[in-house]
DNA sequence: GGGCAGGAAATTACCTATATTATTTCTTAT
DNA sequence: ATAAGAAATAATATAGGTAATTTCCTGCCC
């Protein structure tokens, strides 16, 4: 969920590769990071390593502590609910200036970003799970088109890392919700259509504690089934 | 602005002391942070140094290029006002959250808080200016006790960065409003004590809005001179 | 059998040294 | 003056080694 960049360096990419499989999953949460093994995976080098699980730490997706080495960040339903809370805060607050001042090629981006997005659900609500990595992506797409008219990177890159931290709960539980989401989406277009920013913040705040809720049940009957 | 853990390792108080010194001015905006000679100045391994550059640089304060190396983050009025509306949204956020949640003993920190920091601001307003760090520490001091009560970690960190943020901007201009910021922050502690979120909010805004006004005018009359 | 010491093994944190690669600066010829 | 190429500089990446800490194992005692 973070763009290449054309100038990048090894450890840059290691740094995206090892942030994807944290957020999907391939690493799991509280899983001790020893340093020789994820080394070869990775194919890179302890020190540059370490470089990337330090900012990794300052992204909060992993916990360094003490001389105990690094783990991935864990998971618990209070996390969720701080991260789904925050997101609500910033993606609203993002959504009601990007309505201010988005223009015409804002506003068709976010048609765009809508039309892939719906493809995916399309295919998802018919039974076909196998594009759910595609289906998240095009998620995150649409969200983020919907803020990208509000003109301040501070807050892009902040909801970035709420999305993203908010996106591994849903992974991790293998959520689709189906559906309800994906009417709430259409309703979010609606209101980009409308400039209607009082009523995309309620879909929103609708449309993330959904997904709360939804995760935090899928989570329950997990727990109950070991 | 960030507490010293019982365990930590020469990296950690390596880079809580970069991270003041970029905060407090002494490496100033945009400069170019050359490793070589950082490694002397911090008595740190380059390794270790690239480490802690890694963290400062998920925390936007310090950037990375491509293969040229480190520099400290620069300012902008831009970055400014994006940082203090973030700071705006998520400070009121927590504070309504705190005055929600918070009980007795939190109250009293508060109150603790604000009693510290009116007397530093006391001295200065009488022109001493001596203790303007301690006053800024105490200023810091105040806002944190007002939205412990919120009661979420994820929340309290966020709020870490961007105040951080915006605190490297009234040190670099030196920023002192006086009596108007002293008499917003009285008006703060009295709406903790009715809980009304809603006055609050009106305070905080007023608040950081007037120090932004404050220190864009230095931060002009400073290029002026030039 | 459960808990608790003590020591061995594993692991981390940190440093130095070195190779490689990219960028910047300086030179030189046009 | 400008562009191309060479040299110098600095950043990235790797390896290897030391010291300190943590973790795990084993035997002992209650």
């Amino acid at each position: 969920m973070i763009e290449a960049a054309s100038h990048d360096t090894i450890g840059d990419s290691a740094y995206r590769h090892i942030r994807e499989d944290i957020i999907f999953g391939q690493l799991r949460p509280s899983e001790k990071l020893r340093l020789e093994p994820l080394r070869k995976r990775y194919n890179v080098s302890v020190t540059t390593l370490r470089e990337i699980l330090n900012r990794l730490t300052s992204d909060g997706l992993v916990v360094a502590e003490g001389q105990k080495g690094f783990e991935v960040a864990s998971v618990s339903d209070a996390d969720l609910w701080e991260v789904a809370e925050l997101r609500m805060l910033v993606e609203g607050h993002a959504v009601s200036r990007s309505f201010a001042n988005g223009d015409l090629d804002w506003e068709s981006q976010v048609v765009a970003a809508h039309h892939k997005l719906h493809r995916f659900e399309d295919r998802m609500i018919s039974g076909d799970m196998s594009a759910r990595e595609d289906w998240k992506r095009a998620d995150w797409g649409f969200h983020r088109a919907l803020i990208t008219g509000c003109g301040s990177k501070t807050l892009m890159d902040l909801h970035g890392q709420l999305f993203d931290k908010y996106l591994r709960y849903q992974i991790l539980t293998l959520a689709f919700r189906g559906e309800p989401g994906a009417r709430e989406h259409g309703a979010l277009l609606e209101a980009a259509f409308e400039r209607d920013s009082t009523k995309a913040k309620e879909i929103l705040s609708t449309h993330i504690l959904g997904g709360v809720e939804f995760i935090i049940n899928a989570r329950k009957a997990a727990a109950a089934e070991q």
